[in-house]
DNA sequence: AACAATTAAGTTGCACGCAATTTAATTTTG
DNA sequence: CAAAATTAAATTGCGTGCAACTTAATTGTT
């Protein structure tokens, strides 16, 4: 060991204390907003007997009718587990229907009702509110939306990449070799 | 009405159609992202014993120590029906103890234990791991995460101003007037 | 000091997320 | 064509999040 060490080398490398700060770490600055936006939308929601999931699984129908359960779960990144129940209580609400397809009688058609495509122009209201609260310009919104979701499909690539049961060891995220 | 108009402003501004879509929505990018950065962790953790939340308590004690639950709380934003079962598991697996403060018994004080505070080296492993996934350098995820914190303290002013049950009118998210 | 207001945790109930499993239908393969 | 493999939903069980409420302790008012 030399006896004169620099303990930082040029360009800092984070120290063992940084490392693990809460605030360094990207995954809870996307917890925490996003916990922070549930919050925002749910007085909004409310007026339309929607919770936050219920919300999303909307916007998929409304851009999309007339769709499979996987497809939902496709678009939203979850599963029949959520979906099922999720859209039992919609379908209970009479906002859409779930119909088995007649042709594969394995999928579950789910359609959206009058009422159910009704509601797009009450939740036509709320887009709005919700930036007038970021206090951000429209393109500094899509700037971020931007951003955040190139990170997500990176990251969905390595967990695809890496299932729960594959997985020979679970330290590793190094990229695929091919 | 002018017998010409122009449908679109010089500045496009988002039409019907646009506004609601899902991948319009940074709500939709923060939602879906931390989903995928939590299934992302779950095998590191698994090895650890941890869920993405607890992960989340440890990081906090790990930087201070011998709080109260309400100061957890505070730091995550999550409230004690949250936070009082999961520090009991915490418990459970030996990692903290949870004790009334003697100076005033409303306090719950939680301390981490030996094998809590050994945990930590562990955990060092997972930052590197995670900056792996992502496929960014360093600085472009503080750069990210920066950005995201910044609106997710914007979003809780607006949150902290319009309680649940204070709202006179939910729709309405312009800031407050003193 | 006495009483009201506030605060900190805990509890209950409901709605997600998701792993693991089950059931049923379809596709693939020998 | 029949068995095996795959696929789509549903189900079960557990751990969050959180609103609403309860309990107990402290603080503040008069």
């Amino acid at each position: 060991m030399p006896a004169i060490s620099r303990s930082q080398p040029p360009f800092a490398s984070p120290s063992n204390q940084e490392i693990l700060q809460l605030d360094n770490q990207l995954c809870f600055a996307l917890y925490s907003a996003s916990l922070a936006m549930t919050r925002l939308y749910q007085p909004l929601l409310a007026q339309l007997g929607l919770t936050y999931p219920q919300y999303l699984v909307m916007l998929a129908l409304w851009e999309q009718d007339d769709v499979a359960v996987s497809d939902i779960g496709q678009r939203l990144g979850l599963d029949s587990g959520t979906l099922t129940p999720l859209l039992k209580r919609l379908a209970q609400q009479g906002l859409l229907s779930r119909e088995r397809d007649a042709q594969d009688e394995r999928r579950v058609r789910v359609r959206l009702s009058v009422a159910g495509q009704a509601l797009r122009e009450q939740a036509a209201q709320i887009p709005g509110c919700i930036l007038q609260a970021t206090q951000c310009s429209l393109s500094e919104v899509q700037a971020l939306a931007t951003q955040v979701r190139a990170l997500r499909t990176t990251i969905q690539a390595t967990v695809q990449a890496t299932p729960p049961h594959a997985a020979q060891s679970p330290q590793d995220f190094s990229p695929p070799v091919h």
